[in-house]
Order: structure tokens, then sequence, then C-alpha cells
DNA sequence: GCGACAG
DNA sequence: ATCTTGTCGC
């Protein structure tokens, strides 16, 4: 018990939301300080969550690769009510409680955590990977599948290929849109917390082997939405 | 006011 | 996120 969850509370407007956002903001670090991609022993984190609005269900899941084999070491899941509506900007009140009980549940404490969504690349500078970072203290990335009101110039077809994310206000680089496989669209890596850009595009690369997005990714997916299929079950 | 808008 | 089967193509 980490007691990540203890230190979010759910703001009850969205403009707290967003003062929320500016008091922690200023928290996040852009150094190298997760362990390079690929090392093993390394643990390595997929956060993931799923929803029935209908049924005001929201649950979560965590899985936990080794960084060297990409092995599955650890897995927990975490089911509750959606704690805030979906508001573009506000993402992390609506998916933190239940991704932060998950992460509580696990045994060991993830090298860096991989989260479904955008870091520094947010209309404020503090999007879910950086807010997850901030109150856990973990290293973390944002993916995103979609690049929400930033742009990037055309970028190659091979994997590997990178282009910079920047705001089309105020020009500044918030990400990177990296191609992980050839000919695909790309996914769009921010900066969480404790990590470079760099480092969180070459981690990326290396949970995406054959596949668009993270092994991470997809496996917290697959588990989330059984996670929440149970908790809407009874069980 | 209208459209766009991570998941 | 979610509603949803088969199908075209490499």
């Amino acid at each position: 018990m980490t007691g990540y969850a203890a230190r979010h509370t759910t703001p009850a407007t969205a403009e707290e939301a967003v003062a929320v956002q500016g008091e922690l903001r200023g928290r996040v670090v852009v150094a190298d300080e997760a362990p390079p991609p690929g090392r093993p022993g390394t643990l390595v984190a997929g956060v993931d969550v799923a929803y029935d609005d209908a049924r005001d269900t929201v649950a979560a899941a965590v899985v936990v690769l080794d960084g060297g084999t990409l092995e599955v070491v650890e897995e927990a899941t975490a089911a509750g009510p959606v704690p805030f509506p979906y508001l573009p900007g506000l993402l992390a009140f609506r998916e933190l409680p239940a991704a932060l009980a998950a992460l509580d549940r696990l045994r060991g404490v993830p090298d860096l955590v991989v989260c479904d969504g955008y870091g520094l690349a947010h209309p404020r500078r503090f999007g879910l990977a950086s807010h997850l970072g901030v109150l856990t203290g973990l290293p973390s990335v944002g993916v995103a599948k979609n690049p929400f009101g930033f742009a990037h110039g055309p970028l190659d077809a091979e994997r590997g290929a990178r282009a910079a994310l920047t705001d089309p206000a105020t020009g500044e680089v918030a990400g990177a849109a990296l191609r992980t496989r050839a000919g695909v669209k790309p996914v769009y890596v921010s900066v969480g917390h404790r990590v470079t850009l760099d480092a969180a595009c070459a981690h990326v690369l290396r949970l995406a082997r054959d596949v668009r997005q993270p092994e991470t990714t997809r496996r917290a997916d697959r588990l989330c939405r059984a996670a929440l299929a149970r908790a809407v079950a009874g069980a």
C-alpha cells in the first residue's frame, strides 16, 4: 500500500480542477531520471481505464512488465464510481482515482509509468501523465492516439520517424509524433514527469516492437475492460 | 456564437 | 471512452 490515492481529491467544479492543475504544474520535473529503455529487471507499468457511464462505473488496470523481456511481472485493478465528467483538458480527474487505487495495489514500485493520454502536451501543460507522475513521484510518459489541438510537420514513413508536436498558439514544442510502425499513423508522445522527451520516445519505441501502441498500454487496456465487466457484473 | 476537443 | 460484423488487403 503506497497511499497514492489519498494524495488526490476530486474537485467540485471544472474551475477548481483547472486551479488544481495550475498548482501542481510547477512540480513537473523534466530530466532523465528513469532507467534506460530495455534494461532487464526494470519495472515498466502501463495504466489504462475503461468506463460504463450508464452504470456509473470505472475500472483501471496496471500491468507491470520487465523492461528487458517485456514479460508480465505483476497486474492490479481497481473499480469505483465515475468521479468526474469527461471534459477536454480535464481527463485526469476522471481517471486518476481508479488509476492511483490500482497502483496502490501493486507490490512492486514501477520505474516508469506509461499513461494513455498526454503529459506536457496539454492546453495547460499538465495532462494525465504529468498529474499521475507528480502525485506518485514516479517517472511517467504520456502516449496518446490523437494530436488534440497540437500540430506537427510531415514525418517519414519508417518506424522511429519523429516530428515535433507544437502548440499552434505559442509555437512551443509540447511533445512528439512518433511512428512506431512503418506507414501507420503515429502515436503522440509527451513528457509526463522525471523523463525527457527523447527518453520518452526511446521507451515507447522499445515497448512497441511490432504494434502501434506500447505493449504496456495494450495489456492494461485488455485488463481494465475485463475488470470493468467484472465490476458491472457484480463480483 | 460555432467548432474543436486526450479518454 | 463507447455503440459494433464482416470484410478488404498485405
